[in-house]
DNA sequence: AAGCCCAGACGT
DNA sequence: TAATACGTCTGGGCTT
């Protein structure tokens, strides 16, 4: 185990006497006297390489126990618990168990399934010793030896050696709450690559490693550092340190990582670069000494390739790093698992949370900064020193330490799982936790290759499209699936395969058990209660405790402890279901799973049934009711009313009757009004959303290209805009002629760029069809293989003008290379295959037909439109200059106006003076916004940020002013 | 041109 | 070795 005492001193503690095990049902007729006889006959089998401490199985236990899969009645079986001497043995002796053999006394001895046999070791100690994951564990003086200077084995400040019996657990209750003050280095590197190659790290050198540490906790750093190739001008407040050769660079900073000894390490894609780049360059430069950064002596820190691929996260190739005792937390890695973004660049990242752009430079720059003097030195420290500190700053921001070990402690899993692992062994922790408290054990089921069975999910109840502008009520299940689980006992142990199984053990239909409306039979917690109900009840209960405590809570640090909790809390509670579901899993039950589903399908029918019988003016109200929409959980009721505050009550009162009529804790809760309400699609509404009768929270909407990340800035907030001045302002006048302006600069060519960049997954490398985002992925990487998009990655394009029939994964193009070849845009496309079906979808329910006319009409004839560059026939027409008054073509010896506006030249020449100084100024402003974003005024601006809309602005502007002042040129020969 | 189907992204 | 679930809309390529 690793650890931190509450002073800070880390610790590396061995941990003696604990073996791994699993458990195979006794063969019939076993006795104790058979146990060497079978002992052998594994040994005889397994055959390890190495036998010299006897076989791979030590022991042999008999234990009572049943299987958590199905209920089998109120009596225990015997079962074996075999226990090996090595993790590493175990699938070994487990195969043997499975595929059967001979042992003498017994016969053909077969176990299929085993129990509990594909469990991690080390989760296996953790549940058998009570730990949680991140929480305290206490050695009580005298039953830990320190180990000295002459056998130790590691670099923490503190070694010892202890008995697994020894070991006390403390929940994290109280003050075991607490956190130890980790210490937190956050690293980024620079090097230096050539033009148009990604940096590779045989050839390119690390020219600068740059190292914040924060105590957790703490908002500054007490280290701030910079390692620099060659000598870097003075940094306040940042220690430089400065190297002839690499060499030297790359030994001292390894020296560094394991004298300031941290117990985390993060920073931005540092398990897909940094690190990688580090120790590859370390290789090829033979820097022996290097690779040595985790806490055990000797073990070589390296990185192994894996791939990472689950429904929800994508297929994603990654880098595995070993670090023993250090904690691993590349906020690049933990920004995809958590939040769904437009772009993952640190840039846009930093910008979304933090609300602060970065200078991003591009690698091709760094090499032209390095080799300049010590003053590019120390701006490219600078860049540096920001990168290392920014993934500091949104680890703090989203407080990411705190919610991570939440969730350890909340599920028992170690902290490292949460960012190397998926959602289900967080579920398999918990469960085998609870079943080991009822003697279940859980059987290792095989996972059958490519059984896929689907079942039924939930009900989408048939939206009745339109815009409304009455209040709708809102009613939601609270927990609709957890609530269903505990409401009818729904687990593995309370499972009847069939009738005739309940039979055997004498249960009777309703008594004794249930049938799901999926027909499943589930005993009632009178004959036994479930494990899963009884899991679901704790996080329910543990999480009322903690907003309870919440509330109390005044300290801002213990809020945040409490907050994060409550949080974890909520989202292991909803994946219990889905474990349960998952085919390719390690517990399907699809029994369990389809009943949820089934039991949710009828209660929405229900509730849509019950509130329309009961509110109706038969029954006395002012309206019949009208179940409106409805998905999975929830109802949107029309009650006909036309105050919010009488749809509320109306709310209320629908939502006591209809949970009357539920068992418990089955909850239907009123939650809000939307009013007015625009119901385009199932799963595609907008609404104002009322919490109290006075004044609305928010504009709320769901599905609609405004939440969406598959269309451009554009069309978001185009619609965002439409949708505020239909909802908030009620002026559908208004947004009608936004709408016309807008599409009249989108015609015009006036939309800045980056608000048609369009952005998607790469989700495989090899697709069926031929996609945009896919096929310029291709492109990319001819063009340079290293930094074009990878497997997981979003590839960011725009549509650019093509020939007439070319499709549209033809005319993606990245932004920047259509920024620096001045390729026109495709504006007609952007209108038709992006902005029109968004728009006729909210117009069309409040305009009718006449929404048609938002995309003819004067607006959208086109005044001026840049000349396509690319293909056909224009690469044969010559360019004739036109007449700067009247456009028309101009002789030879004319070069600004023609000989009829000559008359005019002054008052020309003035415009287009105007033109040229108006853009001058507009530049200078960007520019300045740059330069203020580097933090400096007095130097040249390199960023080329690719999410930043004002690196778009500045360059389309620059471009602009250059053109207009070649025009003002041609004055020069007119006079 | 119509319709199928893949892929992506979202809702719950 | 590891990977919560299903329902729905939409755009766009591909086939008929």
């Amino acid at each position: 185990m690793y650890g931190t005492t509450m002073e800070g001193h880390s610790v590396t503690c061995h941990v003696h006497g604990f073996l791994p095990y699993f458990y195979v049902p006794a063969p019939m007729n076993y006795r104790p006297e058979n146990k060497n006889d079978l002992l052998l006959a594994i040994n005889n089998y397994v055959r390890p390489a190495k036998s010299s401490s006897g076989g791979p199985v030590v022991d042999i236990d008999m234990v009572m126990k049943s299987s958590i899969y199905g209920y089998h009645g109120p009596k225990k079986a015997l079962f074996l618990r075999i226990i090996v001497r090595l993790a590493s043995y175990l699938p070994a002796a487990k195969r043997i168990f499975r595929d059967g053999f001979d042992v003498h006394g017994l016969g053909r001895v077969v176990c299929d399934p085993t129990y509990e046999s594909n469990i991690p070791y080390p989760l296996r100690f953790m549940i058998d010793t009570k730990i949680q994951g991140a929480s305290w564990v206490e050695l009580s003086p005298k039953t830990y030896r320190i180990r000295t200077a002459n056998n130790r084995t590691s670099t923490s400040q503190l070694e010892v050696d202890v008995y697994t019996d020894d070991i006390v657990a403390h929940q994290p209750e109280g003050d075991w709450q607490k956190i130890a003050p980790l210490r937190i280095l956050s690293f980024d590197i620079e090097c230096a690559g050539r033009k148009g190659v990604f940096p590779d790290a045989n050839v390119d050198p690390v020219i600068q490693i740059a190292n914040m540490v924060t105590l957790q906790g703490e908002t500054r750093p007490f280290i701030r550092n910079v390692l620099t190739l060659k000598k870097c001008a003075n940094i306040v407040g940042t220690h430089t340190m400065s190297f002839e050769r690499e060499e030297e660079l790359l030994k001292t900073w390894s020296e560094f990582v394991v004298t300031m000894d941290p117990d985390i390490i993060i920073g931005y894609n540092i398990n897909g670069f940094d690190f990688p780049y580090l120790l590859d360059r370390a290789k090829a430069l033979n820097v022996k000494d290097f690779p040595f950064l985790g806490r055990i002596i000797g073990s070589q820190t390296c990185a192994k390739d894996s791939r990472f691929s689950s429904k929800g996260l994508g297929t994603r190739d990654t880098k595995s790093i070993n670090l023993e005792g250090r904690l691993q937390m590349d906020l690049l890695q933990v920004m995809q698992r958590d939040y769904k973004l437009r772009s993952y660049t640190l840039n846009s990242v930093c910008a979304h949370f933090l609300g602060e752009q970065k200078e991003d430079v591009h690698h091709s720059i760094i090499t032209d900064l390095q080799n300049g003097n010590d003053e590019t030195r120390r701006r490219l420290a600078i860049y540096c020193l920001k990168d290392a500190y920014l993934p500091q700053r949104l680890l703090d921001k989203l407080m990411c330490v705190i919610n991570y070990m939440e969730m350890a402690r909340v599920t028992g899993v170690p902290f490292n799982y949460l960012l190397t692992r998926g959602q289900q062994i967080k579920v398999v922790s918990q469960l085998y936790r609870k079943a080991k408290t009822e003697d279940l054990l859980i059987p290792a089921l095989e996972v059958e290759g490519s059984e896929d069975v689907q079942y039924e999910g939930a009900t989408v109840i048939e939206p009745e499209k339109g815009f409304y502008e009455l209040p709708i009520a809102t009613l939601d299940f609270t927990s609709l699936y957890p609530s269903i689980m505990m409401a009818h006992n729904l687990c593995y142990s309370t499972w009847l395969r069939d009738v005739r199984t309940a039979e055997q053990h004498g249960l009777v239909r309703d008594k004794d058990y249930k049938v799901t409306p999926d027909n499943a039979l589930f005993v009632n917690p009178s004959v036994r209660k479930g494990i899963l109900p009884t899991i679901l009840e704790d996080l329910i209960a543990a999480r009322k405790r903690a907003k309870g405590d919440l509330k109390k809570e005044t300290d801002p640090f213990k809020r945040a402890v409490l907050d994060g909790r409550q949080l974890a809390l909520k989202i292991s509670a909803n994946s219990v279901y889905g474990f349960t579901g998952a085919t390719i899993g390690k517990l399907p039950l699809l029994a369990i799973s389809s009943s949820v589903t089934a039991y949710g399908r009828v209660m929405i029918e229900e509730t849509k049934m019950r509130v329309e019988e009961k509110f109706t003016i038969a029954n006395g109200f002012e309206h019949d009711a009208q179940v409106i929409y409805g998905d999975t959980d929830s109802v949107m009721v029309k009650f006909g009313v036309k105050t919010v505050a009488e749809a509320m009550k109306l709310g209320r009162e629908a939502a006591d009757y209809v949970t009357s009529h539920f068992q418990k804790p089955i909850n239907l809760d009123f939650e809000k009004v939307y009013f007015p309400y625009l119901l385009i699609n199932k799963k595609r509404y907008a609404g104002l959303y009322w919490t109290n009768p006075t004044k609305h929270d928010k504009m709320d909407t769901k599905g609609i290209e405004t939440v969406r990340r598959d269309s451009c800035r554009l069309v978001s907030s185009v619609i965002e805009t439409c949708l505020k001045k239909i909802l908030i302002d009620r002026d559908v006048k208004a947004a009608e002629e936004y709408t016309k302006g807008v599409i009249a600069d989108l015609l015009q060519n006036k939309v800045d760029l980056s608000q048609l960049v369009i952005s998607k997954a790469l989700g495989k490398a090899e697709y069926a069809a031929k996609q945009a985002h896919n096929e310029l992925a291709a492109r990319m990487r001819k063009r340079d293989a290293g930094s074009a998009p990878a497997l997981g990655d979003r590839v960011a394009y725009v549509i650019i003008k093509g020939t007439k029939d070319a499709a549209a994964y033809e005319k993606a193009e990245d932004p920047i290379y259509v920024l620096e070849n001045n390729i026109p845009i495709d504006t007609k496309y952007y209108l038709e295959n992006q902005l029109s079906k968004p728009l006729m979808r909210i117009f069309e329910p409040i305009l009718g037909s006449k929404a048609q006319t938002l995309l003819s009409g004067d607006h959208t004839r086109v005044i001026s439109v840049a000349a396509p560059t690319i293909g056909g026939l224009m690469k044969f027409a010559v360019k004739t200059a036109t007449c700067l008054g009247c456009k028309t073509p101009l002789k030879k010896n004319e070069s600004a106006v023609c000989h009829h506006c000559k008359p005019r030249v002054g008052e020309l020449y003035q415009r287009q003076l105007d033109s040229v100084s108006d853009l001058e100024v507009k530049f200078a402003r960007l520019w300045t916004q740059c330069q203020r974003c580097q933090g400096s005024l007095h130097q040249d601006v390199i960023c080329t940020a690719q999410d930043c809309p004002i690196f778009y602005m500045r360059k389309k502007v620059q471009k602009d002013m250059k053109d207009s002042s070649m025009v003002l040129d041609r004055f020069n020969y007119a006079w």
